[in-house]
DNA sequence: TATTCATATCGATAACTATAGATTTGAGGT
DNA sequence: ACCTCAAATCTATAGTTATCGATATGAATA
């Protein structure tokens, strides 16, 4: 379960389309919270919220140069975390869901 | 903004970690929900509602068949929530970070 | 040091989510 | 026809989230 914690906090902070969006707009590079904020309807309070979770997920970093805060995708959580969705939604050796053989009474095809 | 939204809601469906177990257990193939239950705390109303939620999204598949529900994933959705994932997390030609060149006030390294 | 500006934090509120118990639905078996 | 059982739906509730305006912080600058 410590795996999936995790990992659901980095696709939770992508499940609101804003985020999602910030990300994209992040994938080429850094860019300051300010061209972010340009680019939506949204209060600058707001932004910073949305910002915040994208930080404390790990899928984005913050740097501070004077006034100005730099935002910027950290590689490694994006490749673990394409990692995570290939991983749970593959066929594979050691899956959970064989981890007890055998199904409920009555799902098996013999009953 | 569309494509940001339908994707979204796969993302905050995977957002929670029992659901993204629930997807990790159906990535070998097709469960009821009898044998899911087992495997978690949670009562029949509270897994119907997560799974009513992996439908939704598209992640997942119902069949019904006599009394049971069998629950697959749906391999089209999953390919293409990979596929964005990789899309928002790339570096790429037509980013829409760059479709208004040049940075706020301030911004610029020579400013 | 007082002002300005970018950003974060606080406080309030409305909307949404997870959860479980109770009830309903609908298929099979007796 | 009735009973049983799996699953969905309904209802209520506690907890969480998105949002914004107001305020605080902290850096640059006049």
């Amino acid at each position: 379960m410590e795996g999936y914690l995790e990992y659901s906090r980095v696709f939770k902070a992508l499940g609101d389309p804003k985020r999602a969006m910030i990300v994209d707009m992040l994938s080429c590079g850094e860019l300051c919270a300010c061209k972010i904020l340009e680019k939506f309807e949204m209060s600058q309070s707001t932004l910073s919220h949305h910002m915040k979770i994208l930080c404390e997920c790990g899928l984005v970093k913050a740097r501070e140069q004077g006034k100005w805060t730099y935002y910027s995708l950290d590689s490694d959580t994006v490749s673990r975390i394409r990692q995570f969705l290939c991983d749970i939604t593959s066929d594979k050796e050691n899956c959970i869901c064989i981890n007890d053989a055998g199904c409920c009474k009555g799902c098996d095809e013999d009953e």
